[in-house]
DNA sequence: CACGTTTATATTGCATACAATCTTGATAGC
DNA sequence: GCTATCAAGATTGTATGCAATATAAACGTG
C-alpha cells in the first residue's frame, strides 16, 4: 500500500513542481533579485550545496536559463549571470514598448465586460497597496496586471515574449529604490490606461502603454 | 607537440562549435525540416544513438529547446516535438508582423548606404535564385535578409525575438511547397521594400514589412 | 623584478549506474 | 466480453565517477 500520491494510469497534476521547474524558478529568483550579482561567475558546486542537488539537474536548469537569457554559459569555463548593462535595459524597453504598443491595440477590442472588471480590481489593489506604501504588493499587483493585459490578447507568443522581457526588466528595478513620486504617477498612469480601457478606446490605451513603459524606462535607467 | 589550436592561457576562439552547441542545432534543424514530426514522441535512447552521444548532453539540449519552444516536455513522461497547429501559426505571425513593423520604422533611419548597399547584393542574389528556381537558396537568402533587417535596428533583443518566431515560421514553410507563383509575389514585395529603403521612407517600409508578412502567412497558413 | 614556463589544483564535460516513474500486456473477476 | 488489478518491461530522473579543460600557483630564466 503506497501513499495517498498514487496515480494509477496517468497522473493530471500538472502543476505538480518537479525538480527541474523547481530550479530554474529558483535560480531565476535568484538572479532577478540579486542574490546571484550580474556578472558573477557561478560554480556548480556551489549552488549544488545551495540547493542540495547534485550537478545534473543543476546543469540542466542551468541550460534552460541560458536559453531564457539569464545565464551566459561559456564552454569549458562556466556559467556567470548575464551583465545587464544600460544599452541592454535600452533595448529591454524599447521591444517592451513594442509589444506594449500591440497589447494596447488589441486588448480594448478583445476583452470582455468581465475582463475589464478582473482588471479594475487588479487596479484598485494597486491603489491600496500605493496608499499604504506596500512596496512588495504595489510590485507583484503591478506585475500581474500587465501581464493580465498580455493574456488577453489571446496571442501565446505575445504572453511568452512580453514575460521574457519583463523578467529582465525585474532585475533592474530590484537593484533600485522606486522614489515615492514614481509610483505615484505610475499609478496615475493606470488610472489613465483603466479609463481608456474602460471606453474600450484602443488608440489611447496603446499610446498610454507605450508612455508608462517609457516613463518607467527612464525611471529606471536613470538610476543604474 | 600539439595542434594549431592550442590555446595558452585562454582560448578566444568564440565560435568553436562545442557539443551542446551542436547538439542543439542539429535536434533543432531535424524539428524545421520536419525529420522529427510534430507531436512525434522523442525517446532519449534513440536520439542518442542517432547522435552518438550520451542521454547527459542530449538531455541538456532538450532542455534548452524546451525553452525555445521547440520540445514539450512532460515531467517523467518524455519529451514530444512542440506540435504547431493553424492557431499557434497564427500567433507567431501576427507577433512577427509587430516586430516586423518595429523594424521597418527603425531600419530607414538607422541604416547607413552601406547596409543598404549590402541588402540590395542579399536581394539581387533573391532575384537570381528565383529566376533559377533555386528554392534552398530562395528560402535561405530570404532568411538572411530578414534577420540583416532585424540586425540593422541595433536592438538584440529584438533580433533574438525575431529569430525564435523565425524558426518556428520555418517548421511550416519545410511542410508546404511554396508555390511559385507566391514567390515571385514574394520577390516584388522585396523589391518594393527595398525600393521604400532606398529612399528611407519609414512608413513606406513598415507598412510593406507588415504587408509581406500578411501575404506570406496567408500563404503559409491556406497550406496547413 | 618582470615574464614565460611548468606543475598542481579546481572546474567543467561526458558517460555510466542506479532509483523512481510511467507504460504495457497479462490475468482475474464480474 | 468488458473492466479493473497487477506485474514485467521500458523510460525518465538523479547521482556519481572519470576524463578533458581551464585556472592558479610555483618556479626558473633573462
Amino acid at each position: 500500500m503506497t501513499t495517498s500520491t498514487i496515480n494509477p494510469h496517468a497522473r493530471l497534476d500538472e502543476d505538480k513542481p518537479d525538480l527541474h521547474s523547481r530550479l530554474i524558478a529558483e535560480i531565476r529568483q535568484q538572479i532577478v533579485q540579486g542574490d546571484l550579482e550580474a556578472g558573477m561567475r557561478v560554480p556548480e558546486a556551489h549552488l549544488c550545496a545551495t540547493l542540495n542537488v547534485s550537478r545534473t539537474p543543476l546543469r540542466e536548469a542551468l541550460k534552460a536559463l541560458s536559453a531564457e537569457g539569464l545565464i551566459t554559459l561559456r564552454p569549458n569555463r562556466g556559467a556567470v549571470v548575464t551583465p545587464l548593462d544600460v544599452d541592454d535595459l535600452r533595448a529591454v524597453f524599447e521591444a517592451k514598448g513594442v509589444i506594449e504598443h500591440h497589447i494596447g491595440l488589441n486588448v480594448p477590442q478583445k476583452a470582455t465586460d468581465e475582463d475589464i472588471a478582473a482588471l479594475q480590481i487588479l487596479h484598485d489593489q494597486l491603489a491600496v497597496a500605493e496608499a499604504s506604501h506596500d512596496r512588495a504588493a504595489y510590485t507583484e499587483l503591478n506585475e500581474a496586471f500587465h501581464r493580465r493585459m498580455a493574456d488577453l490578447t489571446g496571442n501565446s507568443e505575445i504572453v511568452a515574449i512580453y514575460e521574457r522581457l519583463q523578467i529582465k526588466v525585474l532585475r533592474a528595478r530590484y537593484q533600485i529604490n522606486d522614489d515615492p513620486a514614481r509610483v505615484r504617477a505610475s499609478l496615475d498612469e493606470h488610472a489613465g490606461i483603466m479609463a481608456a480601457l474602460r471606453i474600450r478606446a484602443r488608440f489611447d490605451v496603446a499610446d498610454r502603454l507605450v508612455a508608462h513603459n517609457a516613463a518607467t524606462a527612464a525611471a529606471v535607467i536613470s538610476c543604474v
